[in-house]
DNA sequence: TTTATATTTCAATAAGTTTTGAAAGTTCAA
DNA sequence: TTGAACTTTCAAAACTTATTGAAATATAAA
């Protein structure tokens, strides 16, 4: 298989993967090219490279950039912006897991916090019923949370090395 | 707060939730629908309490039930069909998990092993970029496909409280 | 059977999301 | 300052996905 080809492969496979996951195709994309890409990249490179208009790619990079997983860079003597995607994989896996948790998750426990507090006769199965869901969820996502805390302040592979040997 | 609103709160916020991640949101709220009702319902009373026609709501729980976390009652003496949701949200994860990896991850890993037979001079720094790129990902994914492997093979408590003592 | 009730399908349509591209804004060298 | 090079914005258009509802199909009691 041929450089060009396989490049173009990967691009199109994470754009699907992203898209699955509520993430634009093409922010998925720009992320793509950005991570097989030896130097950094120019708007033009981006556009060119994946046939989309600037504004498209302006606003993609812009969103990448508030996830924390790819940066701006200046190249001196060079007018142009130059941009670069994080290379440890592991890193931007716990910049998408921090932002998720953030803008996702929390303001759903947010939610659920609130919702403890419906007027209750607990003999009426329905409020029964609602209360117990609720709280089996936040006992749920307060575990997962602190086990996705615990992940995002390792910052390193003691923890994923520690949980193999565990699983074993 | 009263039930009522309570409830449409709920249903709201699990189906803003859902559409964060790629699910339709009408399936997120007929689960959430069906996770707080005390017993099973109808196709009819899905309907009214959601307002959606009777094809949207025959269509998202035939894909709650492919899902594995809604199943089909039949009461005795009733021709209606019933629906009810698998109450245990720590079940409910692992079925999630399970069927997004079958049916996200595990073709992108497939590509990503396909594309590891890219033709190649090592000395060019695009093959390299590209090469080292793809075989980072792979590992980080075979690894995150272990951990879920072992999670879903667990269908127990005792992962979870494993990994908390691990990671305190 | 026949009839009444319930479920499924799917083409048309509605709703929602992404993309474009031109205009406005910014920056910097001359 | 000015103007060329570059970036940002945003309304309109293109595209994608979800929903409706009526017709087709299935099922069970009479």
């Amino acid at each position: 298989m041929k450089l060009s080809e396989a490049k173009a492969q990967f691009i199109q496979a994470w754009g699907l993967l992203g898209a699955q996951w509520g993430v634009n195709r093409t922010m998925a994309q720009i992320h793509a090219l950005l991570l097989i890409a030896p130097d950094p990249l120019s708007a033009e490179e981006i556009m060119e490279a994946l046939d989309i208009s600037r504004g498209n790619a302006n606003m993609n990079v812009r969103e990448l950039m508030n996830w924390g997983i790819v940066e701006k860079i200046l190249v001196p003597g060079e007018r142009k912006e130059f941009f670069t995607a994080e290379k440890d994989i592991w890193k931007v896996g716990i910049a998408i897991a921090r932002e998720r948790k953030k803008r996702e998750l929390d303001p759903v426990l947010k939610v659920l916090l609130q919702l403890n507090k419906v007027e209750g006769d607990q003999k009426d199965k329905h409020v029964k019923a609602f209360r117990e869901t609720i709280q089996n969820i936040q006992k749920f996502a307060n575990q997962t949370d602190a086990a996705l805390n615990a992940f995002i302040k390792s910052e390193e592979n003691w923890f994923y090395s520690t949980l193999l040997k565990v699983i074993r």
